[in-house]
RNA sequence: GGGUCCUUAGCUCAGUGGUAGAGCACUACCUUGACACGGUAGGGGUCAGUGGUUCGAACCCACUAGGACCCA
């Protein structure tokens, strides 16, 4: 392959292949912090090590890469650092999993030590394919900065950053009542828990009031805690309980006596039996309201939540769910137990292994969060920080203002070791012998201190670790080099942009705004993107246990139908092809606008890999006619342009502005969907196609411009493009002959608006162009002409600037409109039996006689009138009303005013139209009855731009149609009508049954009726040839091409008969759908046609 | 219980007072010398419902219905 050719067919997976070393090694990833350019920076949300990336991930990886190319294509010294998370339950868990699974050992067989050693093997390994993973999707990370949360560094930042809270009293240690998971046997933060609703039962329980013959019921949720109770509590006001309250109940089971409290905060008197049981040790609500009365706290649980002896001798050592079975029983057998009632609650559950929680008193390290969560408020409240979209910043400060204290404290191995120690001697240890760290005093220390201070024993470090969003929380300044002062913090803090899922918003984002504020003394990034979650095209969340994850690696390469999961084997039974990296991170930048959930369908993704090949074929086409061409510095427009050329430049100018001002807002789809919308609807669909004729002209100056566009327009193009397509812009770009200032796109320069490109008066020349082709067009889609049949058009306008416009540039409209000859002319005599398409500023007749049949012609003209029609009522409704004309801006009444006009105008050519190829003259307008023969309607034009009105002389507009035709048949042989006898037979020809006849015998006769020159019966018999044909053709496919042709040859034969007078037989040609008018088709009516449509 | 948000074409979504849009899917015709991962044309919408504000509402307000998520 030479250096200016492409293969014919694009092959992600090959061109990718090639790029992403060569980047590397020429260190265009790597951040300057000595540069003088502006920084742009951002850190990479660091992947949990538990496994490799999902799509969600791919997002992340794509919106940031987007941002970061786009930046440093703009001149930006950038720096996008990477890392991963040490992920501390969650990696704990699987790498316990694999243990369990490989060596049926659990992590205390091991011991910590042997444990941790496993646990960073596994880092190396995953922290590794990470790593390639966001390589494989063309990620620019500067990897000589990749971080790990649990690296020398950043441990060095963790404790430095725990010790400075210690002494500022932020960080404290204390006995609360915690979420603890029973399985993972940890304590969880508030955020750590999901509140799934489930079905549970709701539970009447008597207690015997003290001296008073009469019980006290509560209902609860959780019986089994009751022999945990401390008090019983009523609302202050409720007059069944108001006398009891200062007695006591007799706990039963457990033969203590309880107070009966009063708590308006507690209880609700609606609720239940409006008395609560009180477990302090087991309920947060029950534990706020042990604090306000003080009340003892009994834990009637141990760690693995099965009850200890404070629970009785009776229950202890029983799990939970059995001390609630036991319990029931007992009280059912003492009559205690009166009501069971279905009852449904949100409860408590582990967030890593739905384990329901049980919340336990016990000695944790939690961060004092008010000072902090003020402060980040504040920031965000200032503007330092803003939320993108808006909308989350309300949820931020909900969240930060009813924050409480944060558990920092997990009983884990995995982790930051949490930087506090213990003297051996001065603390008490417990029965087991053990240290009592609930009782004793840490000693908090950036290193380890080699002994007590105050006895000189030796100290033993706090065994739990760090909550990972601790660490996690430092992450934008930690991986610059805090504590230290380096070139890089100062560089690059605060960073830019932070880009996550909003899933992370509380866990993540709002530590960081707190950490970043306390500790730099400025907030941790300007921007906060929040994205969506990617879930599958049916909107459900991807997990395992439904089969319905896509692997990001799979929809890059492609993946072999037996390694797919279940619900894409189904979809890809072969497997599935292989997209490339450049469609899936066009597919997810073009997603963006979802909502919260972003549904990714793989056709779309398809759709987008169609999207790469067109751009491969469009430069393809180019590299093919470029000949010896090479762009020698001298700018576009200083050659002598075409129209074409001026115009699609004009048109890339405004798609450069229109990325560039979506990208500085973060609309990504709509900057993906501009380039989209250029490159195929504009580049591709007209200049191509429009530059043939200089390319293939014999104009050596056209050509050469021809040329020099192409490649300015490709180069403009693939690098607003790369990006979202990194990969397949550099391939091409390489290949583009012409002076390239720097060695590779991804440093060259970002397109920026450009004055000079910018070129009104050819955009403005070139519409009545576009509407030609596309009224051309048009008449042959609609009238089903075969896009080989050369057509003869005749083209009408009142505007001489028009006419002299595509009088200049036929050579445009003959080829895109498939015309051997063009008619440009004032408005006046029509030809005769001709579709017919009304433009805003033209009209334009395709003469069809012997082409079509024009029932079809009439029904369209009726469809087009009835949209009119439609239309028209529909304003002149609002001009009728006063109030409207009165109260609107005079431009919106002039607008209307305008329309009417022109609707009117249109309405009564399609009418003129439909009477001309009409085989009994003029159609009666049921709904406005004409006096005489024609219509009086003016010739009336008026352009949707200029809102111009010109009222011709009425003379002018009423038709004399029998001198019209006699002028357009001239010299057209016309065979004498036929005689009654023949017609006669006719008739009865036609009213005779034609079954059994084939479509050859269909065929014949159409020839026949062709030469009679009835060309209605003629194209009815063709048109019944052809669906017998058809019919044929889904039966015998073997034989379908053969049919085709004779197919043609009868279109061709058609084609080739002289004009005739139609037949006196006349169908009605009433339009199928009389009353509905698209809106659709109303509005691409009324608009200029460029932005009629936009494909694919 | 509190909060945020959603309901527009078959699907996924833009559109935030003045003529309803895109992509995909669909239909017809077409292998025309960049591309069938293609071309041309077309069909498809009571903008969830009700009421209000307004000359005018998909858009603003209220309510109703359905749904999503977050927090307690």
């Amino acid at each position: 392959m030479s250096e200016t050719e492409l293969p014919k067919s694009y092959e992600p997976t090959e061109v990718e292949s090639r790029w992403y070393p060569v980047w590397m090694q020429r260190g265009y990833f790597t951040a300057d912090p000595l540069s003088t350019r502006p920084p742009f920076s951002i850190v990479l949300p660091p992947p949990n090590i538990t496994g490799s990336l999902h799509l969600g991930h791919a997002l992340t990886a794509t919106i940031q890469d987007v941002l970061i190319r786009w930046k440093r294509m703009s001149g930006f010294n950038c720096l996008w650092l990477p890392g991963t998370d040490h992920a501390g339950i969650a990696t704990q868990m699987v790498v316990e999993k694999e243990l369990k699974k490989s060596e049926k050992k659990s992590r205390h067989d091991l011991g910590r030590e042997e444990f941790l050693r496993r646990v960073w093997a596994w880092k190396e390994k995953y922290g590794e394919r990470i790593g390639e993973q966001h390589k494989v999707l063309g990620a620019s990370l500067d990897w000589t900065r990749e971080r790990f949360t649990m690296d020398l560094g950043l441990s060095a930042a963790v404790r430095e950053v725990f010790v400075r809270l210690f002494e500022e009293g932020l960080v404290y240690r204390a006995q609360k009542l915690i979420n603890w998971c029973p399985s993972c046997l940890t304590a969880l933060s508030d955020l750590e828990v999901e509140n799934p609703e489930r079905d549970g039962v709701m539970w009447h329980i008597a207690y015997p009031v003290k001296g008073a013959g009469r019980n006290l019921v509560v209902a609860t949720t959780r019986p089994e805690t009751m022999l945990g109770d401390t008090a019983v509590a009523v609302h202050p006001e409720d007059p069944r309980y108001k006398d009891l309250i200062g007695r006591s109940v007799e706990l039963p089971l457990t033969g203590r006596d309880i107070p009966i409290i009063a708590d308006a905060e507690l209880v609700s008197m609606e609720f239940g039996t409006g008395a609560v049981k009180v477990t302090p040790g087991h309920d947060f609500n029950d534990y706020q309201t042990g604090l306000r009365h003080s009340l003892p706290i009994v834990s009637i649980f141990d760690e693995r939540a099965r009850a200890n002896q404070a629970a009785g001798a009776a229950y202890a050592g029983l799990d939970r769910t059995e001390a609630r079975k036991r319990v029931l029983e007992d009280l059912k057998a003492r009559g205690l137990l009166l009501k069971e009632e279905p009852h449904r609650l949100a409860i408590g559950v582990c967030q890593r292994c739905s384990t329901v929680l049980e919340p336990r008193l016990s000695p944790q390290w939690f961060v004092k969060i008010e000072p902090l969560a003020r402060v980040a408020i504040e920031a965000v409240e200032q503007g330092r920080t803003r939320f993108i979209p808006e909308s989350w910043t309300q949820t931020y400060f909900a969240w930060m203002r009813n924050i409480r204290d944060w558990c920092i404290s997990r009983q884990l191995w995995w982790g930051h070791q949490i930087p506090a120690y213990y003297c051996t001697r001065c603390t008490k240890r417990t029965e087991a012998g053990s240290l009592d760290l609930a009782l004793g005093k840490p000693i908090v220390a950036r290193e380890r201190p080699a002994a007590c201070p105050s006895c000189g024993g030796s100290l033993e470090q706090d065994p739990d670790v760090l909550d990972t969003w601790f660490s996690s929380g430092l992450w934008p300044f930690s991986t610059l080099g805090w504590p230290k002062q380096t070139p890089e913090l100062e560089a690059f803090y605060p960073t830019s942009v932070m880009e996550t899922g909003h899933d992370i918003i509380f866990f993540w984002v709002a530590r960081m705004m707190m950490m970043g504020l306390h500790f730099m003394g400025e907030v941790p990034f300007r921007t906060v993107y929040l994205h969506a979650m990617v879930r599958d095209e049916k909107g459900e969340k991807m997990s395992k246990t439904k089969g319905n994850v896509i692997d990001p690696l799979d929809v890059v390469r492609g993946a072999k139908a037996e390694a797919l999961p279940p619900a894409l084997k189904k979809k890809f039974p072969q497997g599935m092809p292989a997209f490339g990296a450049d469609a899936l991170r066009f597919t997810l930048a073009a997603l963006t606008q979802q909502g919260r959930d972003i549904k990714l369908s793989l056709d779309r993704v398809g759709g987008y890999k169609a999207f790469g090949n067109k751009l491969w074929n469009a430069a393809r086409f180019a590299l093919m006619n470029l000949g010896d061409f090479r762009e020698a510095g001298r700018f576009v427009k200083e050659r002598k342009l075409t129209l074409a050329d001026r115009w699609i430049l004009s048109r890339l100018d405004r798609a450069v502005a229109g990325t560039r001002e979506a990208l500085d807002s973060f609309q990504f789809s709509d900057a993906a969907s501009t380039v989209y919308q250029f490159l195929w609807g504009e580049f591709c669909d007209w200049y191509i196609e429009l530059s043939k004729a200089s390319l293939y002209g014999d104009d050596p100056e056209a050509k050469e411009s021809a040329r020099a566009v192409l490649v300015f327009c490709l180069d403009r193009i693939l690098r607003l493009l790369h990006p979202f397509m990194p990969f397949i812009t550099e391939e091409i770009w390489q290949k583009l002959p012409m002076q390239r200032p720097v060695e590779s796109i991804m440093v060259a320069e970002f397109p920026g608006p450009d004055s000079r490109l910018s070129d009104p008066e050819a955009e403005r020349e070139m519409q009545p162009v576009i509407s030609a082709i596309e009224g051309v067009r048009n008449i042959r889609g609609e009238s089903n002409l075969p896009p080989q049949a050369k057509l003869e058009a005749h083209v009408q306008s009142p505007s001489a600037e028009t006419r002299s416009t595509l009088e200049k540039w036929k050579g445009y409209l003959l080829p895109l409109a498939g015309l051997k000859a063009v008619h440009i002319g004032p408005p006046g005599a029509k030809p005769a039996r001709a579709a017919a398409f009304v433009g805003g500023q033209m009209e334009i007749f395709v003469p069809l006689a012997g082409l079509i049949d024009l029932d079809e012609e009439r029904s369209r003209l009726q469809k087009e009138i009835s949209r009119a029609e439609a239309d028209l009522l529909a304003v002149r409704a609002k001009l009728e009303n006063p109030q409207f004309v009165s109260r609107a801006p005079a431009e919106v009444v002039q607008e209307a005013r305008d329309r009417v006009v022109e609707l009117e105008a249109r309405k009564a050519k399609l009418n003129e139209h439909l009477r001309r190829i009409s085989p009994e003259g003029p159609m009666p307008d049921p709904k406005r009855p004409q006096n005489g023969g024609a219509p009086k309607v003016a010739s009336v034009v008026s352009t949707p731009e200029t809102a111009e009105v010109k009222i011709a002389p009425p003379a002018e507009g009423s038709i004399d149609l029998s001198q019209e035709l006699e002028g357009d048949l001239e010299g057209v042989r016309i065979p004498a009508a036929p005689d009654p006898q023949v017609a006669q037979a006719l008739e009865k020809l036609r009213e005779g049954t034609k079954q059994g006849l084939s479509p050859k015998d269909h065929y014949d006769l159409g020839v026949a009726y062709m030469e009679m020159g009835l060309v209605d019966d003629a194209v009815r018999e063709f048109n019944a040839a052809k669906s017998g044909e058809k019919k044929a053709k889904r039966a015998k496919p073997a034989r379908a091409k053969a049919k085709r042709t004779s197919s043609a040859k009868a279109r061709a034969k058609v084609k080739a008969s002289p004009k005739v007078k139609s037949s006196s037989r006349a169908k009605s040609s009433g339009p199928k759908k009389p009353a509905r008018a698209s809106v659709k088709a109303r509005k691409a009516r009324a608009k200029p046609a460029r932005s009629r449509r936009a494909r694919r």
